[in-house]
DNA sequence: CAAACCTTGACACAATCTTGCTAAGGTTGG
DNA sequence: CCAACCTTAGCAAGATTGTGTCAAGGTTTG
């Protein structure tokens, strides 16, 4: 109506099932707009979204979980941070350097970081 | 031995079971280093990876799954723009802009990365 | 107003994730 | 050499994800 397509319009045109369309809203990955008694309004942009999320599903076979959290990363900036410093120790000890050195610093600096956000 | 522990030995340090310590190697979390005859060795850096690990887990309340896609999306550059992108465009449009502006920039932008990405 | 939409909620089911346990076999240390 | 470890492989089961369908009720429109 207000100028977009209701959810069985968007759904035939973007691929994805009225259910899923809901679904999608639930988990975060969508929000679209609604008329003053509730009906959802997916507008141009919106429907783009839709059909470019399949392409991004399909083509690098990861699950809309993983793409829901990706939003959490980028909104959150406390679990960003920890991921990335948890992710940034390297798996494997560079084979020469002794242990007693090593053990203070990097692997250290997520468990500080972990601690910061315990204090937020 | 080679200066570090066996898997029950670190099972034992960090909370984890022997058989997540296997099940984490395998999605990708961790490597340990094994020796000769195959066995894993878990150096004092990879034991405090695996403590910080729960801590990170439990804090944010996130599934190993959304762990694993985070260092999927550091390693792999090309998922990683598509989804920024993806992640990019607004949810709502501004409720201002008249349609056929707005249809035509944002939008196009993670497409075409999308169809970069098809190239390669 | 009645047909054709829309809403939320629930039940259901397949697929996957997380986790434990067991079996068959190699390694190591006393 | 043998007890106590390690390895991989597999079955199993509860929890979560992704998806359909159906019910009860509000909205829009011809």
């Amino acid at each position: 109506m207000t100028d977009g397509l209701t959810i069985n319009e968007a759904a035939e045109t973007t691929g994805w099932s009225p259910r899923m369309l809901r679904y999608l809203e639930r988990v975060g990955l969508i929000e679209p707009n609604r008329t003053g008694a509730g009906y959802r309004v997916f507008g141009p942009g919106e429907l783009q979204r839709l059909r470019t999320l399949r392409e991004l599903l399909a083509r690098f076979d990861c699950a809309l979980s993983d793409v829901a959290f990706a939003k959490r990363l980028r909104d959150d900036e406390g679990i960003r941070e920890a991921v990335d410093a948890w992710l940034e120790a390297p798996a494997e000890r560079p084979e020469g350097v002794h242990q007693g050195d090593w053990l203070g610093w990097e692997q250290q600096k997520h468990q500080r970081l972990l601690a910061l956000s315990d204090a937020a």
